[in-house]
RNA sequence: GCCCCCAUGGUCUAGCGGUCAGGACGCCUGCCUUUCACGCAGGAAAUCACCGGUUCGAAUCCGGUUGGGGGUACCA
C-alpha cells in the first residue's frame, strides 16, 4: 500500500489538510504503508516557501511522519512536459485556442448537459480529448461508485499553452509515477477524479483506488477553507491544544473507532482506522469536544511532559510544583497560566472577588484567624495546613468555604485557584502570611 | 444551468431488516466539596429530512421530493 498526502502551498495547513493527512497516515501506519509527502505547487501565484515550511511544520507539531518526499510537483516538468508530448502524439490531446466564452457558446448551441469538444489547432492551451462514448466510473471505497457520462464532462484543459501541467494533468501524473495505490483526499476532488481517471487511461495507467472523505464544514456549514476563517493548525497551537488532542478530535470528525469510547492515542487510532467506514457526511468542527479531548490528554501526561509543554508554551521555567497541583484544573495549556500566574506574580487585582469574600461577612475576622493558625502549622505542607485550617473552621462554627474563600482571595486575588491548601504550602510560610497581612490591612 | 455526493438529538458518531435507536461533547440535577475543575450517579434532548414502494416487519433495501454540500478555472 503506498498513501499520499498532497497539499498545496497556497495557505497554512488547516483542520481539514490536518484531517486528511491524519487519514492517510493511520491508513500507512495501521497497514505496514508507505506515505509520500507532495507539495503540490504549480500554481506559481500563490506558492509561497513560507507556506511549505508551515505545513511541514505542522505535520511535525502533529507527529505525522513521512516516508517519502517531500517531493515538489515544480521540480518534475520534465516528466510532466514527456507525459504530455505522449499524449498529444497519441492524438489524446490536443491544442486549442477556446476560451471560457467560447466553452459556454457550445454549450448554448449544443445543451448544457453536453461536455465541450474543440476542434485541435496548432497552438493554445492543451486538452484532453474526453471520448463521448461511455461513462468514467469513479469507484470509491467510502461511497461506492460514482458514474459520469463521458458526454457530459468537458475536454479539459491540462496544460497552459507553454506547457506548464494544471492540476488535474499533473497530479495523475505523479501518482502514477510514484505508483500511489490508494488516493485519500477531501470530497471536493470527487468531480476531478473522473477527468484525473481520464488522464490515467490516456496515458495508459492504472488506476489507484479512490477514497473521498467527507469535508469539514463551518459553523455556517460551508466547507471550511483557507479563505473561511478555518481553524489552523497554527492556531489550534497558539491556543495551547495539545498534538494528541488535535490527532485524537479531528479524527472523530469523519470515523466511530470504538461504540463506547472517544479517547485515543495515536497508535490506538492507527490500530482501529478502517477506510471502509469513514462517514460519508459533512462534520461541523466544535471546539468545546475538542477542549475536552485536550483536558483528558493533558491529565495522561506524566509531570515531567507536561511541565516541559507548559514550560515552552509560557516561555517560563520552574514550572512543575506549580503544574503539579494544577494539572486537574485546565483543559488546555493556555488555561494554566491564569490559573497560576498569582504564584509567581503576586496576587492579580479582583477588586470584586475581595468584596465577596474579605470584605463582608466576618471574612476578615475569619481571615485573621486562619493567619494565626497558619503562623504555627509545622510543617508548612498541605496536609498539616488543611489541619489547621479545618481546625479554624471547626472553632469559629462556619461553613469552610467561609474561611477558605477569604484566604484563597488573599494570597491569589482571585475567587479561582488550584487546591488552596497546596496553593498556601507552594507559596512559604512566609509569603502566605505576608499577603495575608497585606489583605486584612487594605480590609481595615 | 449542468454533473456528482450527502441526509440519525444543538454538534460528532454507533447502527448495516426485528434495539426501549447506543456512545461522546454541550446542557440540567444531585453527590463529592475549599473556588474552579476532576470524578461519580441521574436527567432533558432524535416522529432516524419528507413522501411512496418492497417486506410479516424498515433508521437500515428501492424510487421520488426537499434541503445541504462539492465540481463545473489556461486554481489546487
Amino acid at each position: 500500500m503506498r498513501v499520499r498526502f498532497a497539499p498545496s502551498p497556497t495557505g497554512a495547513l488547516h483542520i481539514g489538510g490536518a484531517r486528511t493527512a491524519l487519514y492517510n497516515w493511520l491508513l500507512a501506519r495501521g497497514h505496514g504503508g508507505t506515505l509520500v509527502l507532495r507539495i503540490e505547487d504549480t500554481d506559481r501565484e500563490r506558492s509561497t516557501p513560507e507556506n511549505v515550511e508551515q505545513i511541514l511544520d505542522a505535520l511535525r507539531w502533529l507527529n505525522l511522519d513521512y516516508d517519502e518526499g517531500p517531493i515538489f510537483q515544480s521540480a518534475r516538468v520534465d516528466r510532466h512536459a514527456a507525459a504530455l508530448a505522449s499524449l498529444l502524439h497519441a492524438g489524446h490531446a490536443y491544442r486549442s485556442t477556446a476560451t471560457a466564452d467560447d466553452v459556454r457558446a457550445y454549450k448554448e448551441r449544443h445543451g448544457s448537459d453536453r461536455g465541450f469538444r474543440g476542434e485541435p489547432e496548432s497552438s493554445g492551451a492543451v486538452r484532453l480529448r474526453v471520448p463521448d462514448a461511455g461513462e468514467t466510473v469513479v469507484r470509491d471505497v467510502i461511497r461506492g461508485e460514482a458514474a459520469f457520462a463521458n458526454s457530459t464532462l468537458d475536454d479539459p484543459v491540462i496544460a497552459r499553452a507553454d506547457e506548464s501541467p494544471l492540476y488535474n494533468f499533473a497530479v495523475a501524473v505523479d501518482d502514477s509515477d510514484a505508483a500511489i495505490t490508494h488516493v485519500v483526499r477531501g470530497e471536493d476532488h470527487l468531480s476531478n477524479t473522473a477527468r484525473q481517471l481520464l488522464v490515467l487511461e490516456a496515458l495508459g495507467a492504472p488506476e489507484p483506488i479512490y477514497a473521498h472523505l467527507p469535508l469539514l464544514h463551518g459553523p455556517d456549514g460551508r466547507k471550511l477553507s483557507k479563505r473561511h476563517g478555518a481553524a489552523s493548525v497554527q492556531e489550534l497551537r497558539d491556543a495551547g491544544y495539545l498534538p494528541e488532542a488535535v490527532d485524537n478530535y479531528i479524527a472523530l470528525l469523519g470515523a466511530g473507532f470504538a461504540p463506547d469510547e472517544e479517547f485515543f492515542t495515536l497508535a490506538e487510532l492507527a490500530e482501529r482506522f478502517r477506510l471502509d467506514r469513514v462517514s460519508k457526511n459533512p462534520a461541523v468542527f466544535d471546539e468545546r469536544k475538542l477542549r475536552h479531548l485536550d483536558g483528558r490528554h493533558l491529565r495522561a501526561l506524566t509531570l515531567d511532559d507536561l511541565t516541559a509543554r507548559l514550560q515552552a508554551y509560557t516561555g517560563r521555567t520552574g514550572l512543575r510544583d506549580a503544574a503539579a497541583i494544577s494539572a486537574e484544573k485546565i483543559q488546555t495549556l493556555a488555561d494554566f497560566w491564569p490559573l497560576v500566574s498569582f504564584l509567581f506574580d503576586g496576587p492579580v487585582e479582583d477588586p470584586a472577588a475581595f468584596a465577596k469574600t474579605i470584605g463582608s461577612d466576618g471574612g476578615a475576622e475569619n481571615l485573621a484567624a486562619a493567619r494565626d493558625a497558619l503562623a504555627g502549622v509545622q510543617p508548612f505542607e498541605p496536609a498539616a495546613i488543611e489541619e489547621a485550617l479545618r481546625g479554624v473552621v471547626q472553632a469559629r462554627g462556619v461553613k469552610a468555604g467561609k474561611v477558605f474563600q477569604p484566604v484563597r482571595v488573599a494570597i491569589a486575588g482571585q475567587t479561582v485557584s488550584p487546591g488552596i491548601f497546596e496553593s498556601v504550602a507552594l507559596l512559604g510560610r512566609d509569603e502566605a502570611l505576608a499577603r495575608i497581612d497585606r489583605a486584612l490591612v487594605a480590609a481595615g
